[in-house]
DNA sequence: CATGAATGAGCCTTCATTCAT
DNA sequence: GATGAATGAAGGCTCATTCAT
């Protein structure tokens, strides 16, 4: 029932609407007008209002799946990772274009609201983002080990806390993005990745003298 | 209206309630079942739902700002500091004992979910928050600052950048939690810690064989 | 959670409403003006529409229950018995007393709609109308073979399948009452029971010489 | 707009149907699938959901007034019709024969149903009832005067009252059996038939030695 | 002070009906 | 003829809030 095109679309703008806003607070028609049809039309699509969220933030796991875990090059140098980890603008980019929508500048802050109170709600999502969470940290650790073996980085690297702490860091300082105008995470985030780098790199001097 | 304990037992009720129970979700018979008194008695003391939980976060928000800011002393050993930071069940015993609360093991998620879905719902938390952050960053920046005049510290320790990490990771950890199963914040939490110890410490080795 | 006394009005209300207008056609804002309450009062004292239903016709046959089994007399003539069957005044009257409503003419008709798509769409109440029937036709027939006993009837008298015409025929003679209005049972139905009589009494001309 | 057969294959898949499910409680898009159809196709046919029961009910009467009044033989013997009346197999598969579908055994007692609620939902369908009903009692009421003329019933005989009685007996034991599943009509019914004729045969006992 | 019955606006959902293809 | 996506009015139900007692 329905095509399938006009389905993804809906996930797409729903996801969109639901990253900005609240779920209970929202009703069918506010969401309806949102994503330009009208309120028969999304039950044409969904089951239910929680069908629609849960197929919303489903089809964003998919493609931070592919994007986080499997699409994560195998190779590349950690110096450059940990320049690049707040470079927002850049990574919400190929978010955005992943999706197939244009992002927003809040966009990476918002799915951690989603995820927060999605799991809250449904707690059938935990298991997805647990893959999620626990892919990317995987795929990080890969890369560091690689940086080891290359010897990028020093041999006493506990691989696994550090992708663990990348990982959490930077969920962290995004979630404190939400909360505190005070501490811009796009000035101290780079700050806190030089410092992690000066500690595990083999050569932190040789690197750094920019 | 209404005796100031009285109001002040029921803003903590609330508070445990809505840390455990999605606000929108809840409605106010159950609520009322839960802080053990009737619908008529909340409206005696609060204005409304919202003025309920808006009281109860606040509560919750002075407590967090007397204990993580305020509390802090000013000049206690870093390493102390690092160690104990995942020592959750001792620091959700020393923030329910400040509630006058009994806490459980999931308090600290919690109210993280308490703080995002909070500042969603009602924007006006948001500035509360962000002095709760900036209070215990600044407090934390203090400490390391003491720490390197101490001679406990390196001299070229990015203090705001360690401290805003120290803060943001903390949070990410606890996020992680909620998600992850298979990423034990109680295990890496620690590794983490040593790890940003070894960086910063005057003398990491030291220090460490005890 | 709610008075008693206010919750038996409204199921009394409510199956007099339900006797005279379909179930499915009637939406809950006429229902509540019919029963003069309002939507909320009525979700106040039962969980769902059904409920009321369900309610409503539980209540009637508690009441028929009542009258018709139970609060038949164990040893009267037949033949008052037969010639009373179709006095459907004093009989709605006698009803309506029990219930404690003002009852109408249409009242035992009704009943049989009630009964007729209350099993259809809610199968559970198919075991209680049975209860009902059987308590009845077994009563009946308990006052038949006292009746042949006593000598009023003969002894040849199949007193079960004269029971279980008896009722069938009053039911089917009330349901040709909601189908035709050509064919009144007020005067067929006494001419009838005339008929009955004649076949079961023992000196049916001795007691017919009116 | 659409064949003639078509239509009437829809009228009679669609009584068929709602001979078994709630008018109300059964949708389009459930009964355009029951009926093999798409619900364009039933518009096509048919002006509304009304019409299209309408339309089946007034297809179901039009062929029980032919089966039941006009079709019904002038001049049979009164025993083999009491005899028969409890065959329901039989008259079942007259009946569906007659509309040209395969019957169930709970045909009857549907056919009830539908007249029953249908009368409620639609007032119009009385009329039409009131004269099938009319049409068989007169039907009887004639078969029963051939049978006084013929000698094969006594001369007293009220064949009114008979033929009324006989109808109304028939319709409530049907709708008895959809309330009880104690008082099976199948072995009762043909004992009250058997007490009818004989109270109405000129020589019961010479007709019985069979 | 406290109660809890009653209110009624607002929500999610259903579904008969329409209409572009 | 036929389809089924889209519409939107209407219905069942929830629940924050009020108020008579």
């Amino acid at each position: 029932m329905g095509s399938s095109d006009t389905k993804k679309q809906l996930e797409l703008k729903a996801l969109q609407f639901f990253s900005e806003n609240d779920f209970d607070r929202s009703n069918l028609n506010d969401i309806a007008r949102a994503l330009g049809v009208t309120k028969g039309a999304i039950y044409h699509y969904f089951s239910s209002k929680d069908d629609l969220f849960l197929a919303s933030v489903n089809h964003l796991l998919d493609v931070m799946m592919d994007m986080f875990t499997k699409g994560l090059p195998r190779d590349i140098p950690v110096k450059g990772l940990l320049e690049n980890l707040f470079q927002m603008e850049e990574m919400m980019i190929a978010l955005a274009r992943a999706l197939g929508i244009k992002g927003d500048v809040d966009m990476y802050r918002n799915t951690l609201y989603l995820f927060l109170t999605g799991t809250k709600k449904f707690p059938q999502l935990t298991d997805r983002l647990d893959e999620l969470y626990t892919g990317f940290i995987d795929s990080l650790e890969n890369l560091l080990n690689a940086g080891i073996v290359r010897g990028e980085l020093r041999r006493d690297v506990d691989a696994r806390a550090i992708a663990f702490e990348i990982t959490a860091f930077y969920e962290g300082a995004l979630l404190l993005g939400a909360f505190s105008h005070k501490n811009d995470y796009t000035v101290l985030g780079p700050r806190v990745c030089s410092s992690i780098w000066r500690r595990i790199a083999a050569d932190p001097e040789g690197e750094e003298d920019e």
